[in-house]
DNA sequence: TACAAAACACCATATTTATGGCAGTGCTTA
DNA sequence: TAAGCACTGCCATAAATATGGTGTTTTGTA
């Protein structure tokens, strides 16, 4: 069997170091380089050929996911996979519903990653112990297992009109004011904050805020 | 009059090298280099000598402030220069408390660079105009003009307990529940939050959260 | 065109929040 | 020691929120 050829994307200078030396020795692995932003890691993928990606979620310039979209578009052969600090099953079932075939938490060993790697070359799907347990927590009654190995989740996907009433609810708008900012009826308003809050699975206005900065819904910079 | 020696933190990509490009034409710098990591930055820093410090503020493993405050402890003849995207004053006043001289956005032009650049190397203080109204704003009643040019900026400062309150409030809980959880009466929950409230200068949950995340008070992985 | 989704609007109400004031304890520091 | 701050606790109330319901218009698209 030939070797699988990797590609690194991970900022985090410590861990990149440590992931690539990792692959360097491992003698599965081909490692093909590194990137350490997404644009460099698009830069390299829309260049090359490969067959797995290693990627991290939070890029300084844009998300993981992306580069996992991209690659399940144009790409369909390509494997990929996820490697997060981030251990909350939203993370996890927005990569997985983006088509990431594993979910590996940062703090793996070596063996740990030789394996996940073989195991998303054949076909399966690594996910860390610690992370197994939200899956099963959060998907419940996901039954007809398919052959295709998607999983279907509805991410949380708000309209435009959603995250603009996000936003000024982030900086703190009552009803009246957002009404008044947005140029829709005070009586509209609570209408999109109902369907935010169903859609982000949250019951108040700071835990949507924060699962929406969390989700990158909205920004610090905007 | 020798070329001023700068060194330039930036980790997007495509602003790096424009104001690399920008940096290395210009007859009155002598451009050393380049980080985009606070971790290389320091490396730098630590190894050579150089007359000011350009840096963005989001660094992929840290803060260009923490950058700036270390030069401030250890080169105390060295100056430094801001570039961020972020426009709002609480992003500047702490960006001029840690010790930066000027404050630009980063759409500026070479003209505007150079002669910012020329301020600071002789003790100029250069901002956006767009900022110096927030400067305006903020800084209403400081009068004594003292000979030092740190101006005294008291920082939103939360305690232990109020940063308890915050995360809390980020993940929804109410009065009851966040009594309950930190093991207080739930009268003593909206003393903590109206103290967060006067700190962050906010009026609601929302608000907070959203506050509390931009200045890195709380964040997604905790 | 017809259906689905989004956006809009209004009403009602139990719950929660935001915010004021008042006060005791304990720790740190000038 | 006195001042200052963190933390605690309680009371009160106007305001805002969270959440249910019902219904119309617009928009995108199968």
């Amino acid at each position: 069997m030939t070797q699988a050829r990797i590609f690194l994307v991970e900022d985090d200078i410590d861990t990149n170091r440590h992931l690539a030396s990792l692959m360097r020795a491992s003698k599965t692995i081909e490692f093909m380089g590194t990137a350490t932003t997404h644009h460099n890691a698009m830069c390299f993928l829309q260049d090359n050929d490969i067959d797995c990606l290693v990627t991290d979620i939070c890029l300084p310039d844009g998300s993981g996911l992306d580069l996992i979209k991209w690659c399940k578009d144009n790409r369909p052969q390509m494997h990929s996979l996820v490697i997060s600090v981030l251990g909350d099953e939203k993370t996890l079932l927005n990569a997985i519903s983006v088509g990431a075939d594993g979910y590996l938490l940062k703090d793996m060993d070596e063996r740990r990653l030789c394996s996940a790697l073989d195991d998303i070359m054949n076909g399966g799907a690594p996910i860390s112990a610690f992370m197994a347990k939200h899956i099963l927590k959060s998907v419940p009654q996901e039954s007809d297992a398919s052959e295709k190995s998607t999983i279907e989740i509805d991410l949380p996907q708000l309209t435009a009109k959603e995250t603009n009433v996000l936003n000024v609810i982030a900086r703190g708008y009552s009803y009246k004011e957002a009404a008044q900012h947005l140029n829709i009826s005070p009586n509209t308003v609570p209408n999109h904050i109902k369907n935010i809050y169903r859609k982000l699975q949250v019951h108040s206005r700071g835990e949507a805020v924060y699962e929406a900065m969390r989700l990158g819904i909205i920004d610090k910079a905007n």
